[in-house]
DNA sequence: GAAGCATCATAAGATCATCTTATGATGCGA
DNA sequence: TCGCATCATAAGATGATCTTATGATGCTTC
């Protein structure tokens, strides 16, 4: 038997909202009616199509359901524009992933001007999170570090960000006034993201050769961190994009030729859909302010 | 309201079937039923989506609703491949528009590699109609000449086709003796495809400056107007991948050095199908015979 | 560990969309 | 003019799917 596209949208809302209770609100359901959705899913194509905990687990087959679900919908709401282009109530909606940094520095702008016929919800998350959420469809695209695809996924070259080691000129007099060295950097309190954000040490490394453990404080956001620098926190790893930000002298490069590259990339969906496309352009026009 | 997917592949059906009560028989309905969806469709979206008349003809509201039932049908196989590689009961069903002569002498050998997971219908039509296919959904994918994209779809360049004006021997002897001239061509009969074929018109006007009106014979297939003019019916132009197969000596060009370059492209519609995907690229890498 | 809550499954009947049957209108060709 | 093909509509039949009601399970909280 053939999947119905009420099941696969069905499955969708239930991924996405992590349980049958919830997507049942959200479809205007009974949690009854939902269940029986998934159960005659799951008959119709002869095995199970996610695991019952909390929040759901797809399997595989379900992943494949959903996939399918999701282009329904962008393929129902291209359909919808087409046919009334004035009446807005039902814009797509893209789910995208970006993270921090890039969303405080280059991203927003084109993506305000591809908001015009689409509804965005930007996830601002960490990499690892980014690519689970594509690849469980919660996310059409993502802005990534890695640049091979996810199965079912396009992926194309954004840019680089060039991040450098700042701190206050004041913090340098304190801390590094014997140098930049091994045994400065051990010791000078450092600033970064939270504790999966390893750009430091991947400087650090570079820098000394060996494993340094230094102080260190977490700043969970972008501006709030350079902030955290400019007010004599610590050093820290900021993007060159929100350097130019900041008013000159304020702060200064720990070693004035030193940076860390990270190439960045956009993945998204190998599905048709005129808002997605206008999303990815809109992404890929931000990103030439990453170009050099 | 919202399109509903059966509605929209209810509408499919009777847009390629022509006829309601074709469709219902296609579907395994009765013909009061495909009505019904008709109007229901028609409610849901304010407006009639097709003319009452034998064949039916779509309005443009209707040609997007078709669209999204093409591509859900497109869809719909994918996920049945995904879900169940072992039963190639429902293989999806790609349509292709061919012009006559790339179908006879390049097109074909990579489609049918292509072959084992699709099953293709291989319309063959000249350009105005391919065109006209590929808008209405009927066709997934054309060899177009020309490049520009339809809306909603993609266009890639495929290659060059090369034509070149030939007759064989005796027919030079006998119309051309005084030589390839505006007098000689004004007379010597022409064999062309039909009466939209315009390349001996072409290379005629480049050739004379002026319009001429040879006597013409009409043969509407690649390969028998090639044996047409192995014949001695006529002279005619006829493309290079042609003649390569002819046995040397059975004809000679008009005018050596002249040929006739027709630019090909490949437009397909800009949706996600692993199967459109693979004809797609076996049409590509059929058109590697067009490189120089 | 008992109570409370959230979650999912199942049975059974109600509801509603959609189909079939039956009939009629229209247009076209023989 | 008849016959045929096509599409529309009314009305009842059908059947899928929903809601209601209830129960099982597992986790949290006190």
């Amino acid at each position: 038997m053939r999947v119905q596209p009420e099941q696969a949208l069905t499955l969708a809302a239930i991924t996405t909202e992590g349980t049958f209770d919830a997507a049942a609100q959200r479809l205007h359901l009974t949690p009854s009616a939902v269940s029986q959705r998934v159960r005659a899913l799951e008959i119709a194509i002869g095995r199970p199509v996610l695991r019952r905990v909390r929040p759901v687990e797809l399997t595989p087959a379900g992943e494949a359901v959903v996939r399918f679900g999701r282009q329904l919908e962008l393929l129902s709401s291209d359909l919808s524009d087409q046919l009334e282009p004035s009446e807005n109530g039902s814009t797509p909606r893209i789910t995208l992933v970006v993270n921090s940094d890039s969303l405080h520095t280059w991203a927003l702008p084109g993506l305000v001007k591809a908001a015009d016929h689409v509804q965005l919800t930007i996830l601002r998350e960490d990499q690892d999170h980014s690519l689970e959420l594509l690849r469980r469809g919660t996310a059409h695209g993502a802005v990534t570090a890695t640049g091979t695809p996810m199965p079912g996924c396009s992926s194309r070259p954004l840019g680089v960000m060039r991040y450098r080691p700042v701190c206050t000129p004041a913090f340098a007099a304190k801390w590094f006034a014997d140098g930049v060295t091994g045994t400065t950097l051990a010791t000078a309190p450092v600033v970064t993201y939270d504790d999966k954000d390893d750009l430091q040490d991947r400087y650090l490394r570079r820098q000394c050769r060996t494993t340094l453990q230094p102080p260190r404080h977490y700043v969970p956001a972008t501006h709030e961190l350079g902030q955290a620098i400019q007010l004599g926190l610590g050093w820290g790893m900021l993007p060159d994009l929100q350097l130019a930000g900041l008013d000159s002298g304020t702060v200064t490069a720990l070693t004035p030729s030193a940076h860390l590259d990270v190439p960045l990339h956009w993945q998204q969906w190998r599905l048709t859909s005129t808002a997605l496309d206008h999303v990815a352009s809109a992404i890929t026009e931000s990103a030439q302010a990453l170009q050099p």
